[in-house]
DNA sequence: GCACTATATGCGCATAAGCACATAAGGTCA
DNA sequence: TGACCTTATGTGCTTATGCGCATATAGTGC
């Protein structure tokens, strides 16, 4: 693999990398959201929701689409799933060095 | 799924999205390295290696073992290599928009 | 047109991440 | 011990991210 290919892959994985784009794609992975629902999910600025929605939609993670005032997204590639429980498996393994992590910030 | 949940697992995907990370992880597949193979394989600096390795292990995705002066890196969560995966598939759904991705940067 | 709802974006600021360079720390072997 | 190899870390700097706030854009219906 060269620098490249990765560079791409990390801009996918950077994509999934904040906590409320996690919350967001497991939100979606009930059905579609619109902005307001999603807004009413969590406890996150409108503004701020709406960039991260950029921010996926751009990696191709999610789409869009506009029904009347509103717009719902969706997930694209559903093996995102995959990603986030590799994640929580990472956690599972790692319970010791993970309390570190979660004691120093 | 609540916000520091969704914290811990963002901080695995973080770790993960690093194009130099990816190429470590990805060369780690290939069973032990340690820092100085790693260094010859890809084209960054020692020092550099050394903070992304410790980032990694920081996020428990790898281990290292000691062994005379070098210093031996192994993965020690398999599942990523199905985080990695997902970011391959992703590209190949999204060909087109991450045509314009590559193109603004 | 106007008022209203929903979503996206511009802007300024604070903080985090990443880098190159120098150097420290840990280990080997003559 | 000293010369050497390998890996980790301190420092200063630049750039990227994320946030709140205000405001723009888009659509609905009177």
């Amino acid at each position: 693999m060269n620098y490249s290919q990765a560079m791409i892959r990390s801009e996918i994985l950077k994509a999934l990398a904040h906590p409320a784009r996690v919350l967001i794609v497991h939100a979606l992975t009930g059905g579609d959201r619109c902005v307001r629902e999603l807004n009413a999910l969590m406890n996150i600025d409108q503004s701020n929701i709406s960039r991260h929605l950029a921010v996926l939609k751009r990696a191709g993670i999610i789409a869009d689409r506009r029904d009347g005032m509103r717009v719902f997204y969706h997930l694209k590639a559903p093996c995102i799933l995959k990603a986030l429980k590799c994640a929580v498996e990472v956690m599972k393994n790692d319970a010791s060095s993970r309390n570190i992590l979660l004691q120093e910030r």
